[in-house]
DNA sequence: ATAATAACTGGAACCGTTTCCATTTTTAAC
DNA sequence: GTTAAAAATGGAAACGGTTCCAGTTATTAT
């Protein structure tokens, strides 16, 4: 492999020339310029990274703590970050987190040292005892999608997940359902996952805004995923007076939700109302209707950010936070009649109530 | 920062001792191990990954070149290749590409040079232009799903996709189908996947083999992903004599065979068997009949060939192929009367023909 | 006690860049 | 034709590790 001490002696230079030609150095005259250039060319030479690196004391490498990337939110925030960084010639490393072992590995380590310029944490709200690390940490970190008080310490993007959570409550209110089951995640798990906590906040906000109590036997928490879902929405469309309409606290989950009506030989949304969150690509083909949140640009966004911070670190912490959307599509619809439950239900104002056909 | 030197000081012993102490070498002795260690914890000292890769002239990373990864057969490839990473203390870094010209600088810089100690390329067969600079690369290079007989000089974990497409075909004939059709994203692309172009000649094999001859309406090509899938499905069921069933050549466009249908008003599988390709998670969901391929071990064994190969070049490329497995479900049944067209088919021995209804 | 050997240890040299300072060359001004 | 200023150039020092060689200390055998 060439050096540029040997591109230097082929072109008949100094080797502080040969470094000016390749950083665009404006103190360098044309005729040497060509000469180097085509030395460069001769040897075939390409510069090493490492080298410049270490020189530099930059690693041109962005890194990304990303939980379960596999999820389809998740890669379409990553999609968004790299689409960001190729344009600005970073790198970008990934450490997927599946367990807390290497989410707290990769919270120390990834961080502290210069294996990046920068880090963006996708989804992980960090303990509080890592907060301090974070905080002070020597190179920029950006957070997309953890939302917590004690994080304004830090540069982030966020979607409003408790007004998310209102909006879906609240369309299923408007459509006349008092009965609405909620379904997610855990609320609370060793990942420190903020998103499922919100919808549920906001969900609780709407309903009891509509006078409506929080039933414990219509929320059904478990592990992320259709199957857990899935168990979760049996069992509640089991009870004896089971919701008209159920809330998931995502797309991935909603589908677990609609298979379990599926197969309990419930018509969706005849005899159930179902709304999602995320409105992922499969969505659309469901027919689900969703909250859409802004995927790809979370990540665009947390990573212009990070690049921002790099260039020049803010003095104050920056927070953007990104819309939702409410996305009507089939699976949601007006309380019908064969849907109200023989015993009233303890709305009196409720009208639809009054047209109970049996 | 704390380098190596202030460790030295601090501990009161020389620098190549501190070195020793780090690399867990037996030349120390217990007691001076203790003192080095202490001063480590002291100061707070993390050694500079970016100097230790200069002096080792290793990089500690491998790269993945990988077009559109948020395709859920990518992730899931890619999963595999992270969690073997991740035991090996190698760094991952990702490129992600979708267009040509990306594609291009991928092969051509990412590989030439020390930014990785290894490359994986997930299901982009290179062009025969980049094939010499790939044999001939200074780091070893494995690909995944990319299979083309001008590659083999390289090392690489294919699946048997003509096998596969064959299965697939097969167990349509079996099930009675002569009138097969085919969706796939273009056969001839610029990025040169092949995977689509060998499941086509799996069910071409297949129909030839029965005596049934291709027939350029029933086959649709367009790009990736649901929507085109959708409406080349729309287009042939729309042909006065449409196919009974429908061989699509991933997953994702079997879903837009099987939205074509239920807007078409076609269920299936009564009137129209579907098959798809991948085993994705969300096939299990929609009950649909496809070719499992396993993914995560494609990748896992991509990042374990690419391991050995580092530690030691083997001298003959390895070449792994992985299995394919028919999973059955409930997209494609048995054909039945209703599905028969008035004008007999062309084969003589349709035992069904005769059984028409009308 | 002494020599031979083994176990440790210190630090110079090196990895391949960039940067900065000193020096040389060119250009401009009078 | 001088001189001052500007432009171009060469190369040492620095980045922070690892490695290897030489030197020191400890151990063992006689």
């Amino acid at each position: 492999m060439p050096t540029i001490r040997d591109v230097a002696e082929k072109a008949g230079v100094g080797l502080g020339t040969v470094s000016r030609v390749l950083n665009d150095s404006p103190l360098v005259s044309e005729s040497t310029r060509q000469r180097v250039l085509q030395a460069i060319s001769d040897l075939n030479y390409m510069p090493s990274l490492t080298a410049r690196r270490l020189s530099l004391g930059k690693t041109m490498t962005i890194a990304v703590i990303v939980p379960f990337f596999t999820r389809p939110s998740v890669t379409e925030r990553m999609r968004g970050i790299e689409n960001t960084l190729v344009t600005c010639d970073y790198d970008l490393t990934i450490y997927n987190v599946e367990t807390v072992k290497r989410r707290d590995e990769c919270m120390q380590h990834m961080i502290r040292r210069e294996r990046a310029d920068g880090v963006i944490i996708i989804s992980l709200s960090p303990r509080d005892e890592d907060l301090p690390l974070l905080v002070n940490s020597e190179i920029p970190v950006v957070l997309v999608d953890a939302n917590h008080d004690s994080l304004s310490g830090l540069s982030r993007v966020i979607v409003d997940d408790v007004a998310g959570g209102y909006t879906a409550t609240r369309h299923l209110l408007e459509l006349g359902h008092e009965r609405i089951g909620f379904i997610s995640d855990y609320l609370e798990t060793p990942f420190n996952f903020t998103s499922s906590r919100e919808r549920f906040q906001g969900y609780q906000q709407a309903i009891n805004e509509q006078g409506i109590a929080f039933r414990e036997d219509y929320f059904g928490q478990g592990p992320h995923g259709r199957q857990a879902a899935y168990k979760n929405a049996a069992r509640i469309m089991a009870l004896p007076d089971p919701p008209s309409a159920i809330f998931a606290a995502s797309d991935t989950q909603a589908m677990g939700v609609l298979q379990a009506a599926r197969d309990a030989g419930l018509s969706v949304p005849d005899d159930l109302s179902v709304i999602g969150y995320d409105d992922l690509e499969i969505a659309e083909y469901l027919g689900l209707t969703t909250i859409r949140q802004l995927l790809y640009l979370s990540g665009q966004r947390g990573a212009e950010l990070l690049m921002d911070a790099i260039q020049d670190p803010p003095k104050e912490p920056q927070c953007e936070v990104l819309p939702t959307e409410l996305v009507v599509r089939g699976t949601t619809a007006h309380l019908s009649g064969s849907q109200l439950l023989d015993q009233p239900t303890y709305n009196p104002n409720n009208q639809m109530a009054n047209n109970l056909p049996g």
